[in-house]
DNA sequence: AGCACGCCGACT
DNA sequence: GTCGGCGTGCTC
């Protein structure tokens, strides 16, 4: 920049200054005649920044720089001689008010940019944002940045079609089968927000129902969400949905679509040209217009935790949106989640599940075995299979395809002596030993050192009961067991979306079964204790769940559909699995949870860091009255690195408070600078 | 977070 | 006398 245009510059910003009726600006630009000041949310995540900023909209773009639009202005400027300012960068941002005048007492920098005139930040979508953030003690540009996807030209430049009419109101179809389906569906037609955690039959009528809901509501004349946990989930409630309404009325936001292809979806959803969206985690923002109703399908699901900060979770979005705009909520699953039992308990949400005659008639028959039962078979039993799930194996590939749920290696728990079950224990530091490489070497948990040649400590015994036999192997093994079946594979990294009727094996670990043409003749849950073993509040409600979504896709009992689960026949979970009350499963848990003060009774949160730094915010924090501290404790799953963690807890309706104690405490520890970072997690999701 | 300004010790 | 320590405060 020249001197001359410097004095230029100079010289404009005096006359500027000099007239009082419109805001001064740092270089003189002449302000918009109307409304000449820009509120502006600036994207950056710093939780001490976050507030928003006023600019001066210059006259050049005071017909684009509307409430909404994203824009560029300078932030972080410094003051230099003779009270002018200079550099500053450049951040990205959205205009959240056109204003008369400022509150800011200084001169208002020119917004320098607006970067498209599309109104993407509507007041819903940041009304929602701001809660979401407060919710989970973090930053409104943290989520903005979750819930605005980047702008893509090509994608904006395109015009999106003109809406459709209102689809008609759908016959109940098969909602029929829960006494309150019927009544479920007009309510949301007739404009009101029903609430309702949804204990969804077994078998594929599911994604069917959900596409009922949501044409229940636009026949109505308002919006849909629909959030599923995988694309796979997604894909088959838009095909749901396609097949009743035709194409246009509904569109997918999911990660597969790419960049351009996700922000055109996005856009004809807010300039409301399409009222119901479906799609995976990040749709929970999802800007639909006159929000009808959202439906959470599986919200146990693991993937409905967001994983970037401040990790809002998909059921609780759904909530808080449900509450703001007045939306009905359809919480759906084959299992029931102890935060929605929590919902029925509190009145907050009605059940709409079966009566048990219509439960007894779609689910399978399920049976327990223990895999102390091994088959005489030498195939089976090198695939660790039971007897009993032998043979349910072999009569049901005469009839139609079995499935195999073979517990991911994740999931396995501490190795346990195969005798007294006592757990292997590092001889240097006692730390847990896993089994991490191949070849049989153990190693420990904690300090990593290797330990070739175990024994039991206890009994002396040599024989760990070692970690499940992994989809591969049991493939395999099951493969040389029925030479004449096919064996199919499906896994995190390559996941099967169906196969056919005929018969077969289908092996599969938890969350990527494949769906079977008229439903699988078998299903065999192996190794349960893997599951039910794990050192995890959720373990048994988790097992429940993930065992129900095998099973739910077996033959009804009358249709010779068996399930056997190789586990522990006593344990809860696997009781409610030969039940199938999920239900009462997750009502019995939400008991247990409130005896001993566990969320979602009482709200927690985590505080992860070096020592010192965790004691340091824990003193600074003013935390509300009756708070428990908990720890620290050295945080799971640290790697060395001597990581603590704390937990805090509050009484129910204390949750806001805390959540705005630790953001005043973080912010607190930046004002004193002090260096070592501190994770701050609302709802932590692994809580001992 | 950066990045400035501000008020007290050892150097040209 | 000046250079520079990092304590404190601000960012429209």
């Amino acid at each position: 920049m020249s001197s001359a245009d410097d004095t230029g510059e100079q010289l404009a910003f005096i006359r500027e200054t000099v007239r009082k009726a419109r805001p001064r600006t740092w270089r003189g630009a002449l302000p918009a005649e109307h409304l000449p000041v820009a509120r502006v949310v600036v994207d950056k995540g710093l939780l001490h920044l976050d507030q928003f900023f006023d600019y001066a909209v210059p006259a050049t773009m005071a017909e684009e720089a509307l409430p909404g639009v994203r824009v560029r202005v300078r932030f972080g400027a410094r003051v230099v001689a003779s009270g002018r300012r200079e550099g500053g960068e450049l951040h990205d941002g959205f205009i959240v008010e056109r204003r008369a005048d400022s509150d800011y007492k200084g001169p208002l920098a020119p917004l320098a940019q607006v970067l498209s005139p599309e109104q993407v930040l509507t007041p819903a979508l940041l009304r929602l944002c701001r809660t979401v953030a407060d919710r989970y003690a973090g930053s409104l540009a943290d989520v903005l940045q979750l819930a605005v996807p980047p702008r893509h030209a090509a994608a904006e430049a395109e015009p999106s079609p003109p809406p459709l009419p209102s689809p008609a109101a759908p016959e109940p179809g098969s909602w029929s089968r829960y006494p309150q389906g019927p009544d479920y569906l007009a309510a949301l037609t007739a404009g009101h927000a029903p609430r309702a955690v949804w204990t969804a039959l077994p078998g594929p009528t599911w994604p069917e129902e959900i596409a009922r809901a949501v044409a229940a509501t636009l026949a109505g004349g308002r919006g849909a969400l629909v959030v599923l946990p995988d694309g796979k989930a997604a894909a088959r409630v838009d095909a749901a949905l396609t097949a009743l309404l035709g194409p246009g009325r509904h569109t997918a936001l999911t990660a597969d679509l790419g960049p351009r292809e996700r922000y055109r979806h996005w856009l004809s959803v807010s300039r409301g040209s399409v009222r119901a969206v479906i799609g995976t985690r990040a749709a929970m923002f999802a800007p639909v217009r006159d929000l009808g109703l959202v439906v959470v399908w599986s919200d146990g699901d693991g993937n409905h935790s967001d994983p970037r900060a401040p990790h809002p979770h998909v059921r609780e979005v759904a909530l808080l949106r449900a509450a703001e705009e007045g939306a009905g909520v359809l919480l759906g699953g084959l299992s029931v989640t102890v935060e929605a039992a929590q919902l029925l308990r509190t009145g907050w949400a009605r059940p709409l599940a079966a009566e048990r005659e219509t439960v007894r008639a779609t689910a399978p028959r399920v049976r327990t075995v223990t895999d102390l039962d091994q088959a005489r078979d030498a195939a089976a039993q090198s695939a660790r299979l039971p007897g009993p799930a032998w043979e349910a194996a072999r009569e049901a590939l005469t009839r139609g395809p079995v499935l195999v749920q073979v517990p991911r290696r994740g999931y396995v728990p501490r190795l346990a002596c195969a005798r007294c079950r006592e757990p292997a224990r590092c001889r240097h530091c006692v730390g847990p030993l896993e089994a991490r490489s191949s070849g049989g070497v153990l190693e420990c948990a904690w300090c990593g050192q290797s330990e070739a040649q175990w024994h039991c400590g206890e009994c002396g015994s040599f024989r760990l009961r070692a970690q499940v036999v992994g989809a591969r192997r049991t493939a395999e093994e099951l493969g040389k067991a029925f030479p004449r079946v096919p064996v199919w594979t499906s896994g995190r990294d390559s996941v099967l979306p169906a196969v056919s009727g005929e018969p077969a094996l289908v092996i599969s670990t938890p969350g990527a079964e494949p769906v079977a043409e008229g439903g699988y003749a078998a299903a065999l849950l192996l190794d349960g204790w893997a599951l039910l073993g794990r050192p995890d509040l959720r373990a048994g409600e988790e097992a429940l769940r993930l065992w129900m979504a095998a099973a739910g896709l077996v033959r009804p009992a009358g249709e010779g559909g068996t399930v056997v689960v190789v586990a522990e026949p006593t344990a809860r979970p696997v009781q409610a699995l030969v039940r199938w009350d999920p239900a009462g499963h997750a009502a019995l848990e939400l008991q247990e949870r409130a005896q001993l003060h566990f969320p979602p009774v009482s709200r927690m949160a985590s505080v992860t860091g070096a020592p010192h730094a965790v004691a340091d915010l824990v003193s600074l924090i003013r935390l509300p009255e009756g708070t428990d501290v908990l720890g620290p404790v050295p945080a799971p799953g640290g790697r060395g690195e001597e990581l603590e963690r704390a937990l805090l807890r509050v009484a129910p309706g204390q949750g806001a408070a805390l959540a705005a104690a630790l953001k005043a405490a973080q912010i607190a520890r930046v004002a004193l600078r002090t260096p070592d970072p501190v994770k701050v997690r609302i709802d932590p999701p692994d809580i001992g």
